[in-house]
DNA sequence: ACGAGAACCTGTTTGC
DNA sequence: TGCAAACAGGTTCTCG
């Protein structure tokens, strides 16, 4: 569910209430996730202090003291929430890990779907961690460019779409992004990902980057699942120009287009108008 | 090696 | 109204 910018939000959320702040108590709940969680993760993490929190691609990393690093990935439907001090959270049987702080704040990880992965490392090894190592540029940073998306895409005999989905390609893009900025630069989500020209390519690199950048302004995107940790919703959803829009009219073609389409693709669902997307 | 599709889960919405 | 099918922001495995 939460993509990059949702990832985001939530990581800008959690920083001011863990950095520099001590797990005095994680509460684990046996429930099974998608990936097994490590036997000892309460017991390892327990009083250590997080340094920092941050992201890359869809994940969250936080560095704990003595070199130990904690991975979440929220899949699809998982949640972090947070709860003052002295308020029990009201738990759900789909609250995996509730871990209180020195300051008492609480914080919960809830995932229904359990797609969701928990997982620690050691500093050390994040680099060569599975879930890390494989993960393709981040679409906000400085290595990601026309020549590196391109080199990325060329050969491949998959649609753009599906292409743009793969987090080797580039780390962070889902479902509602990858519409949405395809329909930014004009691209039919339809296209051979090995068959844009460099000129597409080089529209479609500012496409990525301003649509996540105007997401995670907004606080991302809230649809069903996902809401910030502070229990506030994301705006971004407002401005979808093409995601979850099918039938309705498409806003760059002033009414001569035949209006947003839902196609599926990869099992997924793709929007995008065939008259300004080609 | 690559690409398509299924599988993994539960909750909510849609359609007959 | 009620039930079944479809669908949901993701990743990974298998099969051809």
């Amino acid at each position: 569910m939460p993509e990059l910018p949702e990832v985001e939000t939530v990581a800008r959320a959690l920083a001011p209430v863990w950095e520099g702040h001590r797990f005095t108590h994680i509460l684990r709940h046996p429930t099974r996730l998608r990936r097994p969680v490590p036997e000892d993760f309460a017991a390892r993490l327990t009083g250590r202090t997080v340094e920092t929190v941050g992201r890359r691609g869809k994940y969250l990393v936080i560095r704990g003291d003595g070199g130990l690093v904690l991975l979440i990935h929220l899949g699809m439907s998982g949640r972090i929430l947070f709860f003052p001090p002295g308020e029990a959270p009201p738990l759900s049987p789909h609250d995996h890990a509730v871990f209180t702080m020195n300051s008492g704040i609480g914080v919960v990880f809830r995932d229904p779907r359990r797609f969701g992965m928990l997982d620690l490392c050691r500093v050390e090894d994040l680099p060569q961690h599975p879930l890390l190592a494989s993960l393709g540029p981040e679409p906000l940073g400085q290595a990601f460019t026309p020549a590196v998306l391109g080199a990325a895409l060329c050969g491949k005999r998959t649609a753009v779409k599906v292409a743009l989905l793969d987090q080797r390609v580039i780390a962070g893009l889902g479902n509602i992004y990858g519409s949405e900025s395809l329909f930014r630069a004009g691209i039919s989500p339809l296209r051979l990902a090995g068959d844009l020209s460099a000129a597409e390519v080089a529209r479609l690199v500012p496409a990525i980057q301003s649509v996540l950048a105007e997401a995670i302004t907004a606080g991302g995107s809230t649809l069903k699942d996902y809401i910030r940790p502070t229990g506030e919703q994301g705006y971004f959803q407002h401005h979808f120009a093409v995601y979850g829009r099918a039938k309705e009219r498409c806003p760059g073609c002033n009414c001569t287009g035949n209006g947003i389409i839902r196609i599926v693709q990869g099992g997924r669902s793709t929007f995008y108008c065939a008259n300004k997307q080609r």
